[in-house]
DNA sequence: TAGAAGTTAGTACCAGGTTCTAAAAGCCTT
DNA sequence: AAGGCTTTTAGAACCTGGTACTAACTTCTA
């Protein structure tokens, strides 16, 4: 989660011993061995990435040089790159969350028949202390997919009944398959059964009432 | 949505005449006027805010300049500066999300008996055709506080049973109330039913079996 | 035709760096 | 104690993408 992780591989071995008595009375500040300042340069600006090698200095109290090898060493980049980056992620995900119209990506559909989704389970759908994913994007999905079946101006879901029939884990996938049950374009309101499976196993069993605006069916 | 909205104050009123046809053939390519150039401005660093003023002058075929001016007169901050505030607006987003434990705000909970949590419905939840909620934000809100009023290490929902009793529109704050219907700490599993409202009208209604890891309890 | 508005040019300066060279300091071993 | 290594520091030149300011030139308009 943290700003680091994106590009920075670290190694911190073994720790080392102290440094000169001599200097250290004579600066009067304790100053870290190497990798044990590296290290705390890598805390101190995953905790904030906004910070120049200018106020590292203050914090590390080593020369600005020492602090630009580090950097170089540990291959962070300049606070204008880093923001850079963080700017062009953020970019990125508005387009993408406009773009999620739907959540999962639908990969058959046959309207007034039947659909498949498929859809990831990441980080941000688990609950952190179990990775297990959280029911409402499992819901979301079948529901997205029982509502993109539906060949209608307008489908608003008017009630579920669900069964979550085993956890669904991070990292799994997760395939949905929608079936609609009453005969199309009679009804305004269609029936969809959605099945959803990880591999061969059935986790999650949905069966959805959907209001149609019976407009081109009259 | 675009990046613009943050900080641009725009006024375009009328549009004004073309240019000199002298100097026109001269140069050999078509210049605006200075409020058409602007609008144009605009679009472009609205579309690719990451574009350079040097950018700007091939695409606008000003001197740099003029694009400077242009951006102060239009209150534009200098590419560096756009690139820090989306940079610092994802920090903040990321950390957001990450509390993002519960969709919708909790505002009351008494353990294993009730719980009560808003929710605004917003651009995002919406359908842009109709401009109503989708089932699963109202859902999502609902599952959300009947896995947080279980008073457990771990609650998972098991199945559930929905009612959308009326479209949820832009704007409207969706009050969702749930009761834990079981007994506390006995069964390992219980009943909490969601019934949310806007204003005095309910709009949602779910019944939910929820999973609890009776580790408290043994 | 004068003056205002709009445009361009140029210089000095800035932050927050990179790149390179060089020297000093500290540490370890023989 | 000297040699050789790593580590640290220093400094100068240069870079991007600007700001701030002055000055002049062009174009439109009254």
């Amino acid at each position: 989660m943290s700003f680091k992780r994106q590009f920075i591989i670290r190694r911190f071995a073994e720790t080392e011993g102290a440094i000169s008595v001599l200097h250290k009375e004579e600066i009067g500040i304790e100053r870290l061995p190497k990798r044990q300042r590296q290290q705390k340069l890598v805390e101190l600006i995953d905790e904030n990435p906004f910070v120049t090698d200018r106020e590292l200095t203050r914090r590390l109290k080593v020369s600005i040089q020492t602090i630009r090898l580090d950097r170089m060493e540990l291959g962070i980049p300049e606070l204008r790159e880093r923001m850079k980056l963080m700017a062009e992620r953020s970019y990125d995900q508005v387009r993408s969350l406009a773009a999620e119209e739907v959540i999962g990506d639908i990969i058959d559909l046959q309207l007034d028949r039947s659909g498949i989704s498929i859809f990831e389970i990441r980080e941000e759908h688990v609950f952190s202390r179990t990775q297990i994913a959280r029911g409402h994007h499992i819901f979301a999905q079948a529901n997205s997919l029982a509502v993109a079946v539906i060949n209608d101006e307008i489908a608003l879901t008017a009630s579920a009944d669900l069964r979550f029939v085993r956890p669904i884990h991070l990292g799994e996938k997760c395939i949905a398959k929608a079936y609609v049950r009453t005969s199309p374009g009679k009804a305004w309101r269609a029936k969809v059964e959605v099945l959803s499976y990880v591999g061969e196993e059935m986790v999650f069993q949905g069966n959805f009432i959907i209001y149609r605006s019976d407009d081109k069916n009259r």
